[in-house]
DNA sequence: CTCACTATATACCGCTCGGTATGAAAATGG
DNA sequence: CCATTTTCATACCGAGCGGTATATAGTGAG
């Protein structure tokens, strides 16, 4: 990137990456259709024209935090495949998804569960943009526990797109008894229950 | 109650029952603040002041329509604890989930987590309501399964409070899962995958 | 300094939201 | 037949929504 864009007219007077970041803050507890333009202005510090000459609207910016979220907050998702067992890496996935989920005031669930379950209204491309992205994800996982599978990591009798499908509702399950006011011990053991019932050969 | 209600004065042209029914199903596809009054009373066949008499506001209609959502589609969460062993509850509960979130056209959550995870701006009694009644269904799970160890129906090892909550957790995912376009097939399979994974002694 | 250009702040737009005032319509009691 | 009571349908209300027109302020180019 060019840290010189040359630079014509009034220079902006607010950082982007910031204002982005504000604003996800208030996807990830309002979701899409609940953050509401002048919350999100307020938090990230700017107006409203300001907002659409920077990030063009609503939706687009929503966009752009939900890149910033899968950058900064999903990549645990990426590394825990290089753990060398399946085992290892459910655990991974598991406590990277609470450290998530308690990361804030209180616990939350995913943006990407949050924005699934809660926009029913318009929000198609919204929708359709966390399908995408999540789609990739899931199959990152199930690419990884054939590899276990082919290594023998897995007991036998174990498909590795359903036991995917399965830790992946898991940790959406978490997200949600995160949104009812779970608390984080409450989640840590569910982690542990779940680690506990994880399959051995 | 009385079939007889003496009525004075113009009688009423809609079957409040039927209308009720009518918000539930657009209460559980666009969750409580993404249901619109347009939409509701269109599906309802009444106008907003008759809804308004009849129900007193959006806010009274959605606690009426939780009430008729948990006579109508969980009453199979009081009759799976019925079952003789807790690995029968466990595989009771999850066809259930796994009923009521393919009946309708296309799969969706429970109203429940749709109402807990959606509702974010105001919305304050809806979640207190919600968390409510969750909070005694799960109480009631967590007795069953106390029953169980009693009984030596679970291994040594295993918690009650933390195998419910599991448990839970799990119904839950599936619903997000079912929300993310989750094929019937695929949400069948996370049920069998579920119960493979289930403590055996 | 002047001009072209861009970001800023204010005020505003059309629309939809939940909720209601109002008057006509349909029933019973006298 | 009339008064009373309750429901129905239309039209309306203030508020908040996402988005924008407009005018001003701050920058580099010439």
């Amino acid at each position: 990137m060019a840290a010189e864009p040359v630079t014509r007219g009034r220079p902006r007077e607010f950082d982007p990456e910031e204002a982005l970041s504000a604003a996800l803050q208030v996807f990830w507890t309002r979701g899409y259709e609940g953050a509401s333009l002048a919350e999100l202005t307020e938090a990230m510090g700017i107006t409203k024209p300001s907002l659409y000459a920077c990030f063009g609207n609503k939706e687009a910016l929503f966009h752009k935090a939900l890149d910033l979220y899968e950058r900064d907050k999903l990549c645990y998702m990426r590394s825990a495949m290089e753990e060398p067992t399946a085992r290892a890496v459910a655990e991974r996935l598991l406590r990277g998804t609470l450290n998530i989920q308690t990361g804030g005031n209180d616990p939350r669930a995913c943006l990407g569960v949050i924005s699934l379950v809660a926009c029913t209204t318009q929000a198609d491309s919204i929708k359709t943009d966390v399908l995408t992205r999540r789609a990739s994800s899931d199959k990152a996982l199930v690419e990884r526990l054939e590899r276990a599978e082919a290594e023998g990591d897995l007991p036998a009798g174990v498909e590795p797109v359903a036991l995917a499908t399965y830790l992946l509702a898991v940790m959406q399950g978490m997200g949600v008894q995160a949104s009812g006011g779970a608390t984080p011990e409450q989640l840590e053991q569910l982690v542990e229950t779940t680690m506990a019932m994880w399959p051995t050969n």
